[in-house]
RNA sequence: CUGCCCGUAGCUCAACUGGAUAGAGCACCAGCCUUCUAAGCUGGGGGUUACAGGUUCGAUUCCUGUCGGGCAGGCCA
């Protein structure tokens, strides 16, 4: 039972109660539903017809059954058979009025729960290479990431933020020849230009403040410039951190931060790329064939074995990103979360194999796998079997699954009806800043998180900056400005409401409010479990439609005090849902639009 | 050719992970301001859940196949 609906679990509770007599032995899994139809009650279980088959009985004859042995409660006011053998709950106005003040007392603590328990988990997002400006996909994975971070941490999880970066590859070799011919005064297109090159603006500004010898300074390093245009190594040391720079100011327009920018060129220096070559060829994974050295990544499920050490000595990029796995296991983080474009989907398989192949040195030579007892300790917690890591010595035990991947799809901008592709500070795609500049954090955030990762998403200028229905974040704001207005009109303080009868609350509005602020823990939860931030986007727009409907339909403000009061106090139960909701996707409640 | 992901209203997406009559928003049509923000609300039409089988009390959901779309498949990152 994994519910954490208040009224749902206290229902369970009495149907457990009820199975006791009637099926002491028999193992239900208490699922209670939230039926579509109105007709059949509030809350329904199917338990009868879970247990019809291994008892051989009529669903119906059990459902009576479970129903005579249901303790009487004050939540329900009736329960009947129907169908194949449902049953359905009606609860009393009474039951949904409890919640108000249960949300109120909470505050920004409803919709928190503790199933993390403590535990660690590393999100990997962004990790882009310093070689021009973030694009909408990174602000993507910037939303998703931190979105998710939040949604762990309301779960109780400790969770750390971490940026991975190449700063000495390929790719950094053509950006420093790119500002090197610029600040030689070349052009894109001249002859003298290179041919491997970055054409953005952006390389311009790079070689005119490095001939400048500027300072830069990043979350992470800082460098003075040279100034010298046959200095290579200060060219390639000033772009980078320009454009760590640069990413730092899309990422705090954002509003996203980092608690750790790791560095791949640190794998080698740490001799952690060289260790796990080493591990791997002693687990009995690895094989030479035509002058290079493969990983026999078929044995665990890969489709072929892959290259680990080129025939020039090189490594390939997964043998870095595997020492970088094993790392983020040694150092503690039982969950690992990784969030990249599908265009990386080839590396899961490859970098869990090369995990459990790494796990397989250790096991063979006899190290000692201490992981096994702290492993079940942690089953018992309810937890996915995560075996622990153990403090700088084996990691026998990282779990075939890890570290998980969260992949999303690409992000197209239309504006004005037309597609936009190009802009023109990065030459050659849209920007992270020029999407929050046309539109606004708020917007980007939002949108971004509306739709499943792994469904391509069109995103539309002109609707983020609409102040109109039709525009999904404005709706949801707006409703949370429209109880500030209220309460600001009222002039009382929310502590007032503290105590007030709820009795007053009995329109059809009112009830369907209450039975969606009772959704809220469930939904934060899921959406965490299930790396899905679109479904906390979907339930702040249908709680938000429920309330836009209740204003309309009655007025808060009235003579008679009590229904006033009552209202005023579901409204602020209202408003610390939209509150908290918006906190977790990184949007604001802006309380005056 | 092979692997992974996807296919739900004209469009963009849901569906509590196997539940009862598949739901919202756009768009279209018809209404609602002497009122705490009409930046809003109410009602209406619109579906063989791509297709064909299978599993069972029950399938959009799980399995197999077909069709269509995306991504990947290099001693690239």
């Amino acid at each position: 039972m994994s519910s954490t609906h208040p009224l749902k679990d206290q229902l369970a509770l009495l149907i457990g109660i009820a199975l006791e007599t009637v099926a002491p032995d028999a193992p239900v899994s208490l699922e209670i539903e939230r039926p579509k139809n109105p007709d059949h009650g509030d809350f329904s279980s199917n338990a009868a017809m879970q247990l019809a088959r291994p008892l051989k009985r009529n669903p119906r004859e059990l459902a009576q059954l479970i129903l005579t042995g249901l303790p009487k409660s004050p939540l329900i006011a009736r329960a009947e058979i129907a169908g194949a053998g449902f049953i359905n709950f009606h609860l009393t106005p009474a039951a949904w009025h409890g919640l108000v003040p249960q949300i109120r007392a909470a505050g920004a603590a409803f919709g928190r729960g503790d199933a993390g328990a403590g535990h660690k988990v590393l999100v990997e997002f962004v990790s882009a290479n310093p070689t021009g400006p973030l694009h909408v996909g990174h602000g993507r994975q910037a939303a998703l990431g931190d979105a998710i971070c939040n949604l762990y941490a309301a779960q109780g999880w400790n969770v750390y933020r971490e940026f991975y970066y190449n700063d000495a590859g390929v790719q950094i070799a053509t950006l420093a020849n790119s500002v090197q011919a610029r600040a030689k005064g070349f052009k894109p297109g001249d002859a003298g230009w290179p041919e491997a090159a970055y054409n953005g603006d952006y390389i311009a500004d790079i070689a005119a403040d490095f001939l400048a010898k500027q300072t830069v300074k990043s979350d992470d390093r800082e460098f003075t410039a040279s100034g010298n245009v046959d200095d290579p190594d200060s060219i390639r040391q000033f772009a980078v951190a320009y454009l760590r720079h640069e990413q730092d100011l899309d990422l705090k327009a954002f509003a996203v931060r980092f608690d750790h920018y790791y560095l791949e060129s640190s794998l080698y220096t740490s001799g952690r790329v060289e260790a796990t070559v080493k591990r791997l060829i002693e687990a009995g994974k690895t094989y030479e064939q035509d002058g290079a050295l493969w990983l026999r990544t078929t044995d665990y499920g890969d489709d072929k074995d892959r290259v680990m050490k080129k025939s020039d000595g090189t490594y390939t990029y997964f043998v870095p990103d595997v020492a970088y796995h094993i790392a983020k296991w040694e150092r503690g983080y039982e969950r690992a979360i990784n969030i990249q474009g599908t265009d990386h989907h080839g590396t899961i398989a490859r970098v869990r194999a090369g995990l459990q192949a790494a796990g397989e040195s250790l096991r063979s030579s006899g190290a000692p796998t201490g992981g096994d007892n702290s492993a079940s300790a942690l089953a018992d917690s309810g937890l996915p079997t995560f075996g622990v890591p153990l403090a700088g010595a084996a990691n026998v035990g990282i779990p075939e699954g890890y570290p998980d991947y969260l992949l999303h799809t690409m992000v197209r901008v239309m504006r004005g009806g037309e597609e936009v592709k190009i802009s023109k500070r990065a030459g050659s795609y849209v920007t992270l800043r020029d999407l929050i500049e046309w539109t606004s954090k708020d917007a980007v955030r939002f949108f971004l998180l509306s739709r499943k990762a792994d469904t391509e998403y069109i995103f539309d200028v002109d609707l983020a900056v609409a102040r109109n229905t039709d525009n999904p974040v404005y709706y949801v704001q707006y409703a949370h400005a429209r109880i500030c207005r209220v309460f600001e009109e009222w002039g009382g303080q929310p502590a007032a409401l503290d105590g007030v009868d709820l009795a007053p609350l009995t329109a059809p509005h009112e009830l369907a409010l209450m039975q969606r602020l009772a959704e809220y823990p469930e939904t934060v939860a899921t959406a965490s479990k299930d790396l899905a931030p679109h479904l906390l986007v979907h339930y702040l727009g249908m709680l938000a439609g429920d309330f836009h409907a209740w204003y309309n339909a009655e007025k808060f403000l009235v003579d008679d005090a009590a229904t006033k009061l009552a209202r005023l106090a579901l409204a602020d139960a209202t408003r610390i849902a939209i509150v908290n909701g918006l906190a977790l996707l990184g949007v604001s409640a802006p309380e005056k639009m």
